[in-house]
DNA sequence: GTAACAGTCACGATGCGTCACAGTTA
DNA sequence: TTAACTGTGACGCATCGTGACTGTTA
């Protein structure tokens, strides 16, 4: 029978962790001493041992208990669960690393606003980014979306993001979370998500935003497609979003 | 000017979410109404804008703070701190979703105790790995460590597995904390890492809980390589996490 | 007057670190 | 006796969600 202490030094866990655990019910002590000490069997070090492996795997200490008390809980339908959770994390990371990879060299506005988003700047990008991470995974994706991309085919894409902001404000006496809005905001991100970067849910929003916020672009795309076009378009982009959240 | 309830429906983050940011003093109001109301102008929504990009990012409203209020941070600076830093999240999830793969369909001894990592649990894996995940870039990492591993082999690695402990253990009347010691528990390490999974500091440590256990594994290793050795070995392990620790 | 909106506390959740104070053991 | 150890609270951390209760605006 060993004494806190002891375990804290062979599981490496801090002895106030382990008191954590008794309180939450997920390593009781085997025993205590007269005086309320807290004593650990073998048993209980290999119960510790599994603990630490799933909370290893980010598992919540609450879904650990379950599994390790519930002798009904499947092992491999949770790990299944988990290890979709975990290729989610991973693959939001890495969109999270192509949006900071071209923050990093263009700033934050060409990735609001999509005029500013040239060809000076693009070639800028692309010499930075093969110089600073080479030839990965990510670097081949982008090349893929860019590649043979000439400065016309940029005007264009730049006239197409325009088009669909047009598109977006002929319905702009309708309701912004009717179906046919809807629509449009997806196809939207998706263009985005197709031509530029992945576009997430919030990096939409921050769109809108900008859009609706009242300066530079708010006047550029009520002057292209029309008065109110900008706020529709954020109210729109609002709906989509929030409908999303679940 | 907008009021909190504006600002919240064009930026989709809730009213609750303003409050804290004003007190956390990350977004203070442009002005307040007599009654105290917030007020929000154009400037302020971009400062949002910017804000949750960098949110996004999974920066601390901290670190965000600093950015945004102190002119001299160099954003290219940061942004290639948080780019390095969310590499590593995405590595680290990478080695998990191997172990949890292998957790999924051997169970949580086999990854623990490698007399129990024999062939028909590896053959098991290798179709099962196949069949639910396919060509990724984690199977291909596998399937290079595997190659051609035939039956002898996965003896043969046995076999170095115990002449790694077997090494660790004629040191036992020494210090684990010595630089010999410290040592060839980093060989331990990365041969486990280039044999069978990716060995992080805490599995390493779980591994060596159960080497000192008093289970199965103790009396094993014990037996064939000496008295007291499991218990040496969870030692060395653990002055290695801990020094690593920093 | 009545909604709908605004304000300020203050608790809850996660997983412990870090005191403070007091009793136990070797 | 002394030092090292143990116990039990309780606060703090980050980021808000979710009330409760009260005052303001249209």
């Amino acid at each position: 029978m060993k004494t806190v202490h002891e375990v804290s030094a062979i599981s490496g866990v801090s002895v106030r962790t382990l008191q954590y655990y008794d309180s939450i019910g997920l390593l009781p002590p085997t025993a205590h001493t007269e005086a309320g000490y807290r004593l650990y069997d073998d048993a209980a070090l290999e119960r510790l041992a599994e603990i630490l492996l799933y909370r290893e795997l980010q598992f919540p200490l609450r879904e650990i208990r379950q599994i390790l008390c519930d002798p009904d809980v499947d092992r491999s339908t949770v790990l299944s669960q988990q290890i979709r959770l975990l290729e989610m994390r991973r693959e939001h990371i890495d969109n999270l690393l192509t949006l900071a990879r071209g923050m990093k060299v263009m700033g934050v506005k060409p990735l609001l606003d999509f005029q500013a988003f040239d060809t000076r700047k693009i070639d800028e990008y692309e010499r930075a980014a093969k110089a600073s991470w080479g030839k990965t995974e990510a670097w081949k994706e982008y090349e893929e979306k860019s590649r043979g991309r000439t400065q016309e085919e940029v005007h264009s894409l730049s006239v197409q993001m325009m088009e669909c902001m047009a598109a977006l404000g002929r319905y702009r006496e309708e309701a912004p979370e009717s179906a046919a809005v809807q629509e449009q905001v997806a196809a939207l991100q998706q263009f985005i998500t197709d031509h530029f970067y992945t576009c997430t849910d919030e990096i939409l929003s921050s769109l809108g935003m900008m859009y609706a916020g009242g300066g530079d672009m708010t006047a550029h795309i009520d002057g292209t497609c029309g008065e109110g076009t900008g706020a529709f378009i954020q109210k729109a982009i609002a709906c989509y979003v929030a409908s999303r959240k679940h």
